[in-house]
DNA sequence: TGGTCACCGGTTGCATGCTACTCATGAGGG
DNA sequence: CCCTCATGAGTAGCATGCAACCGGTGACCA
């Protein structure tokens, strides 16, 4: 039904070019970029790019340096626990919520996202993988109906994986993970809300306690305890 | 210590500009305006205009039209009951754990605030009241060592800003947004995080109630009920 | 009279020129 | 030998030119 969609504007085009171009790798943390460079390897203008990197600022992705260029943010175990912070408070209560308000339907197509993600681990796609999770998880939060929580959680994942994507797929901790999917979607059958929050809370946690030491090994001379210590700091003391 | 605070960049500035004068009422929702005659406005060039507007954009504030001018979105009350709920679930536990971490010298600060409050309110300017009741509730956020949650409450403050302005500072109503805090100063003096969680939540809760209640009786053939019931629909699932 | 279409004012979107700024390098002086 | 400072290469930031595009209005035709 889409009128053959009249190409997005390139300043759009170009934010989404970069934001993948990180989150593949592509464009590595810590790098140097300038805005002229990135122009001529995408065959556009400087204005376009320009603006783009200004979104993509505010999203936190990179760091504008005034006349000096841009630089992709490493983003330390410090920020990394405070996106998780976040979502752990987050996710739980609107998954709970998505949990009463979701039809039939709605579970019958969880079901079919989460063999989604069962065959692209099986196929041993990483990448793949990670994606279908994401998905799995938006449309579980979507059914709360906040669709501005949505997009924040949608946003707050796009961070983590710039840093997250080498790290998560160790078998073990897959299998793990996979468990906690499987609880999530046996509390969301049984349509026990409290039991989908307490699920979706301990999932949540463990991809952060996986994802910080991940990165803290393979940067030496950096505890993961003081990090692992933080985060359900906050998630304690929802009442 | 700050070298003159070497002016920012005119972006930065017109950003803070549009978002100002949208909060202030200056800019009215539904309203058009066009990018050049906002940059005449402000004696400046259309590029750092519709820079400003793209990121004003990204933050919910105004809708871009291609090639027809830029529109300031009237957040519908759905919106509005979205942008509470995920307040609610972030405010308790970050200000909770904001207490535990406090020291004497915050809560020094706080009461300070807290009359500063107070003054404004006395002194029946309204403008001046909200401003320091944002700084009071981001400080105390803050104290919780998650810059991005801050950041983030910060920015849903300003989303509601746009359409509470007037309808929050009725003098029975803001009596029990006083009250509230009392009870917010008092849980922290006291230590008592759990308290602190408590009253934060029934602030904001409170809040809500005024901000939807005001609005859809100023929106005639709307009821109110439905969007009341909705504010703490995700809260109560917080394990 | 009703409908279609061409035109036009107004706007954004992108490209590009120019200025001012930052940082690094290297020469010159102590 | 070290420190200082001038110089230059490279950059972002802003202004402006130009084309493509949208929506409305009025003329023209059936």
């Amino acid at each position: 039904m889409q009128p053959v969609t009249t190409s997005a504007s390139l300043t759009t085009q170009v934010t989404d070019m970069l934001r993948a171009a990180v989150t593949s790798g592509e464009m590595r943390p810590g790098e140097h970029y300038s805005a002229i460079g990135l122009a001529e390897k995408l065959g556009v203008s400087r204005t376009p790019v320009r603006e783009a990197l200004q979104l993509l600022e505010k999203e936190g992705i990179v760091r504008i340096e005034k006349n000096r260029g841009v630089r992709v943010i490493q983003m330390s175990l410090d920020e990394i626990v405070q996106i998780f912070q976040i979502r752990i408070i987050l996710e739980p209560p609107a998954a709970a919520r998505g949990a009463e308000a979701a039809t039939d339907e709605d579970l019958a197509h969880i079901q079919e996202l989460h063999g989604k993600i069962l065959e692209a681990a099986a196929a041993g796609d990483g990448t793949q993988t990670l994606q279908a999770d994401k998905e799995f998880h938006l449309f579980l939060l979507s059914l709360a109906g906040n669709a501005r929580l949505t997009a924040l959680d949608r946003e707050l994942r796009n961070l983590v994986l710039t840093r997250g994507l080498v790290t998560i797929p160790t078998s073990r901790s897959g299998q793990d993970l996979a468990d906690d999917r499987r609880d999530i979607i046996d509390a969301l059958l049984r349509r026990d809300s409290a039991a989908v929050a307490q699920a979706v809370r301990e999932h949540v946690t463990r991809t952060a306690k996986l994802l910080i030491t991940g990165v803290s090994s393979t940067t030496p001379g950096l505890s993961a305890e003081e990090y692992l210590r933080k985060i359900d700091q906050l998630a304690r003391h929802c009442s």
